[in-house]
DNA sequence: TAGATTGTTAATCGATTAACAATC
DNA sequence: TAGATTGTTAATCGATTAACAATC
């Protein structure tokens, strides 16, 4: 579980493993064989034991793997038993929307806080939180042992802000910002770049409809 | 600009391409070359040349890469010089979000229409748009000749919406629910499993706290 | 022309797939 | 024990980097 320097190509596809084997769970499905869960899943049965075997081995030989098992130690490796402490700068309809999702609660991401620079929405209440002023910032992440920052802020603001949030303690962001955020090398950054992804899905369009002509 | 078979990792690069030297073009910047571009990136100069050069060349030896042209030459590499009419499925604070995200129009992706499941909502006012009811979605989708559709809906109802917009014309999917559309091999899907970006950024914390440790 | 920098080929590196020995 | 399937090594494939000839 704790093996160093593994790909992020494979990092990239544990969640996926994971929702595929929490569907497997719900089923009652007690054992699977990677043979059975790359035709499931699309992809090549040799690459789901590499895969898992950069983490030692989950499987027994002539058995295949405990479905069960295999979820939690997944799930272990993504560190997912452990929780986080959140906050969200930005109280736009992106914020209020990520705010709102309750399965990352589940998983063990609490939003503690929200904020925003419009003094028009000072106070809105979304979910259990109160939109709090950006001057409150500093002191609440200190105050509340906050570990993630998610910025859903225009990317004028959010680089600076992003400095300012690794001087108190930040260690992670999830940035939706459409910016690279400049921050140490022991603080993660993992972007969201909707618009990225949007002109990726208009570049396969425009692929697929020259294909058929 | 229509070379066949371009690998993703590459096309995944030029939205970031497109953004750096769209903010190059604001500060008036007239030519840049890989060496100079590959700084301000950091990616390697090679990497630069090779990934433009599967386009065909779009420098001058000795010189280097014009800004603007540059800039408009990989914008028509994404197709975003082409007009896509787009409908959101899924009314909650995540498709809201989206409908109100100005900056998608300025690319050339007009939302038409938003629609949900619960009647709450039906007539609810979203920019220029009212929630619609799912009963007026085929007829919609065919009397706007819609070609990308926003699944903002839960994974329960995203397959079955899905197989019934293409069957009405639907080409491509930017799909927010957490499930694996499937769909036949001519349509295009891009997928945005924020669960899986949030699980990832996780792993990742995990990682650089046991290596400082 | 000389200098600079691309376009492109060759070398390296890493990721995926195939094969099979180990073992349950 | 025989059959099945993993864990793991070897082979292949693809992507990145380095090097340099072409040329502006």
């Amino acid at each position: 579980m704790d093996d160093k320097n593994i790909s992020q190509a494979v990092i990239g596809r544990l969640p996926r493993y994971l929702r595929y084997l929490g569907e497997l769970k719900d089923s009652n499905v007690e054992r699977i064989s990677s043979q059975e869960l790359s035709e499931l899943m699309h992809v090549t049965a040799s690459q789901i034991r590499q895969d898992f075997n950069n983490f030692g081995g989950f499987g027994q030989q002539g058995y295949g793997y405990k479905v069960n098992y295999l979820y939690d130690e997944i799930a272990k490796i993504l560190g997912l038993n452990k929780t986080h402490h959140l906050i969200i700068i930005g109280a736009g309809n992106l914020g209020q929307a990520l705010a709102n999702y309750m399965n990352f609660e589940r998983r063990g991401f609490h939003f503690k806080g929200i904020f925003d620079a419009n003094e028009a929405l000072y106070g809105k209440k979304i979910r259990d939180m109160y939109v709090q002023p950006m001057d409150d910032l500093i002191t609440f992440v200190k105050d509340n042992d906050i570990d993630i920052a998610v910025l859903t802020i225009p990317k004028a603001s959010a680089v600076k802000v992003a400095e300012q949030l690794v001087g108190c303690g930040v260690k992670a962001f999830w940035n939706f910002a459409h910016v690279d955020l400049n921050v140490p090398k022991d603080i993660v950054v993992e972007n969201v770049h909707l618009s990225d992804s949007l002109m990726k899905l208009s570049y396969n369009i425009n692929i697929k409809q020259m294909e058929n002509e």
